[in-house]
DNA sequence: GGATTGATATCAAGCGCTTGATAGCGTGAA
DNA sequence: TTCACGCTATCAAGCGCTTGATATCAATCC
């Protein structure tokens, strides 16, 4: 126990913006994994429900293409999801071989439960941070997103 | 072409900090692997290199713990960019199958293509959001991570 | 001194994702 | 009508990492 909590100094001193953004999303990642595991949920489910939950009917390439992921990854979790009864695959009216992906009842519960995890999580940030900070924690990660994307000087 | 850039909203305005948080890394690591990729080197190799690069002599467990992955992670790295003759393996004095790491001359050149790349994205975040905002939005990361780390209340 | 503990490295198997390739089907141009 | 194109899903193989288990050796305890 006691992770070291040692880091590759060298490397944090010579870039810090996205080194503390790595730092802090790993261990964000890592934190929601413990909440999410004792569901029985892992991140990339909860990602999965949480898209199908916010635009129901999606096809599996949609899926894909909202998660960053390929469809072949989406489709072994899909597969996953179906045969736990917390996700529905309808075939598409026009399309046959097309599956519109919906949530079951049972798929809603588990989702609550999971986001309700992943809300406390967001709460305690906020509440640190404060109203005021977090909008501008916000502001600021868009801003280093839209800067990295722009094509190279 | 063309990202469809779309995102999970239902999750992106629940969870606005985690959500920005994520996306801005997972842009960076995007850019970061494209960057590197014409140099041949991945990000965990780029990663590897700089720790080794600051701490010269590591042990592969040590350096696993540094990296948050396992000793096995390591040593499949090691054996590799040890095979291009980037990284030395020495063997400890008092523990003979223990083994040392340390940077060829090829293989700190290596790393000083990559960084210059990585030095260079730094950069370009720090110029556009500015050196006091740059510093906070530092600061705010490491809130978070504190935050999130904390026993759960 | 000889057994136990702890840290190292390494072998083996499994998992989740990727790239690559294939097949079905609706749409629009020739 | 027919044929090429685009988007869907899916099969197959590979890769990087994980968990689990094992062997070796220094340090420590009895």
């Amino acid at each position: 126990m006691g992770s070291a909590e040692v880091e590759p100094s060298a490397e944090v001193q010579a870039h810090p913006v996205i080194w503390a953004l790595r730092r802090a999303e790993m261990a964000l990642q890592s934190v929601k994994e413990q909440r999410l595991r004792p569901l029985g949920i892992a991140p990339s489910h909860y990602a999965l429900l949480m898209t199908v939950h916010g635009a129901p009917g999606l096809t599996g390439a949609e899926l894909a293409r909202r998660l960053h992921v390929t469809p072949q990854a989406v489709a072994s979790l899909v597969a996953k999801l179906a045969e736990r009864g917390w996700l529905e695959r309808r075939s598409h009216s026009r399309h046959q071989h097309v599956q519109e992906l919906h949530l079951t009842d049972e798929g809603r519960k588990a989702l609550e439960d999971a986001d309700a995890e992943i809300a406390a999580m967001e709460q305690r940030i906020t509440e640190r941070l404060g109203a005021e900070s977090a909008d501008q924690l916000v502001a600021l990660l868009d801003a280093v997103m839209e800067t990295v994307r722009e094509p190279q000087s």
